[in-house]
DNA sequence: GGTCGCTATGGTTACGTAGTCATGACTACG
DNA sequence: CGTAGTCATGACTACGTAACCATAGCGACC
């Protein structure tokens, strides 16, 4: 392994010098300083990341711990988060909260490996988020809401996001509306389901218990819980899924009954993840800023590495309701008599992605 | 910071035999044992890994390169990997090749921050790889077959998998077979390709120009890729892609344009991503063993962490082919009169998943 | 012309651990 | 009972870097 006393050797001049002309730091000459890089770059010098970190207690690497990679969702926001904390010199160290994931994380805190972390799954009893921060270690929940933690969060506004559907339902003329939930712990279902409630309400509508199903995120779940809704005698005319996975599995759930969407039954998911655009969904969902999310995550995280005192901070987002076929043309008769074949879903040949409150399609 | 020193002070030994405890190396009396212990645990001391990493020179941590999270199959190698590593006692820390991934991981690499590197999207271009292998850093390609590289390798059997699906296609019956291929970097594209070319052929099928599709890996690319062979006036009645999710916007294509699936067109892709299975497409594909080809990756590369020397190894497991609706009842008329609603697809109530060969319908 | 202050640099130490070497206590054996 | 060998432990150092402190050189100012 080539050092840094090995460039000073050969640019003839101490080690701590090498050091204040690699980091940037401290008055040099410039000649010297050409002289130190051009050994550097002779020798093929690069500083040794953990004699430095251990040196600067900073490592230069951050924890991220996500739930379940199943969902496409969590892929799309790792992708971001990676390209953040790069160009921001920070490494990623991943960790899925299924199994020891979540205890190996806060080991790593503990061992000092860690500049900080991000939970995307965080709840309220997220023992390994209050661990983190009993230890003092910088954290940041990503897409979780933590009311009363004192830890930096991101989240993008799920209530509002949840309520812009309930208003979008109504303002389509429907009465009879469903909702297929999420787990009652992570804030995201949470908001999502009272932001369609208080809206449902705002508007005159109820949710009958009948219309309402439990759900684990998963397609599964969504497909079997939309035909639940659908086997009831007056089925629901709307129904609101609180993922997208959700959502695509009550897609199929409603097909698999025979079902047309939006015909019978408007769907509509919440986080757009890339399936949710395919030919075979077109699936209406509320859109999240993931790549915004990601990037001020990053800041918030990277700022708190550098002054640790600063005061919690929440950041909320606005989310964005993006109108595609698995609603807008209820009851519309135009699509089944567009001579399609049989085998072909009905459906629009281009969705509005904007204005949802005025989208409604007669 | 609570270190071993700490820990001696309050064991009342010094600091080195805290450190064989803890390292359980070297002899050391029970009670000393205990005291030690007792101590560790009454202050609550974690191990700096930092220290240990650099003393040792072994961080512990194992750095992965993914090409493409928006392709399901990665992050569910990638959720097999993180289990594989955690087991292991390793970290895991994750680029994307999309963007400056694949430079960041070699920087990583030459800082001395990884015992390795695990390559799941190296192509024979791979600077990066060919770099770190430069560096001496132990590396493993997964999911890549990279021939007359002197790294340890671990693949399915591509060029089996698509002789399979020649097979499975001239059983049936088919004679007009089409291919919606990768790109031609990736062993993975150009081995599954080979394989079922050299299927067809032994079986004295042939794979005309027309009948043949670059694509890309994406759903997109295999929707519009399968739209342009189901306008030919002689379509082909079953087409192989690449993989999973060309064989996705495969199937939406050919909905868009009328046509059902399998009664007019069978459709297979390859991986056995989690949507494969889903009733929306009920994708015939073939499985890859990812769990043992995660397990067996992580295996070679931390012996090879433990024994630089050994000479490469490559490891080839065997795929599976699943069969499920999007194949297998060619020209089921008993399907188009079941009477479903019109805007509902027809589908096989049940998928077999075993005895391929076997399973042509009539 | 002496002192102050600034620049440029080198010597040295510390980060927390693992490993090397030395040493004392104790056991076994002739 | 003396010695060889083993066990148990402590003192010390090195890993590669950053940071602290000292110091030499030099110009400016009174």
């Amino acid at each position: 392994m080539v050092t840094s006393r090995d460039v000073a050797q050969v640019a003839g001049v101490s080690q701590a010098t090498v050091s204040r002309v690699l980091r940037d730091a401290g008055p040099v000459k410039d000649e010297t300083r050409t002289r130190v890089l051009e050994a550097a770059a002779q020798i093929g010098y690069q500083p040794n990341a953990l004699a430095r970190a251990m040196r600067t207690r900073r490592s230069g690497t951050v924890g991220v711990v996500v739930s379940d990679l199943t969902n496409p969702f969590y892929p799309g926001l790792i992708e971001e988060l990676s390209a953040e904390l790069g160009s921001a010199g920070c490494r990623m160290a991943l960790w899925t909260s299924a199994g020891p994931g979540q205890d190996a994380a806060l080991e790593a805190i503990r061992q000092g490996v860690l500049d900080g972390v991000m939970f995307t799954a965080a709840t309220a009893k997220s023992a390994a988020l209050r661990e983190a921060m009993r230890a003092g270690a910088p954290a940041v929940t990503l897409n979780r809401a933590m009311p009363g933690w004192k830890c930096d969060q991101v989240v993008s506004d799920n209530r509002v996001g949840g309520q812009r559907i309930a208003r979008y339902f109504a303002a389509a003329g429907h009465e009879r509306v469903g909702y297929i939930g999420g787990p009652a712990a992570p804030s995201t279902s949470a908001d999502r389901e009272k932001g369609f409630l208080s809206g449902l309400a705002a508007v005159g509508l109820s949710l009958p218990e009948d219309y309402r199903r439990g759900g684990d995120f998963t397609y599964r779940r969504g497909r079997d819980a939309m035909r639940e809704l659908l086997s009831l005698t007056r089925p629901p005319t709307a129904v609101f899924c609180v993922n997208d996975l959700t959502a695509l599995g009550a897609l199929d759930g409603a097909r698999s009954l025979g079902r047309a969407v939006p015909d019978d039954v408007w769907v509509v998911g919440y986080d757009d993840i890339a399936m949710a655009s395919w030919d075979a969904f077109d699936l209406t969902t509320v859109r999240q800023p993931t790549a915004g999310m990601a990037r001020i995550a990053v800041q918030l995280l990277l700022s708190r590495v550098a002054e640790p005192a600063t005061a919690p901070r929440r950041v909320t987002m606005p989310a964005e309701l993006i109108v595609r076929g698995s609603t807008a043309h209820h009851g519309g008769d135009e699509a089944r008599s567009a001579g399609k074949p049989p085998t072909t879903r009905a459906r629009r040949p281009a969705a509005p992605t904007r204005e949802p409150r005025l989208a409604r399609s007669r």
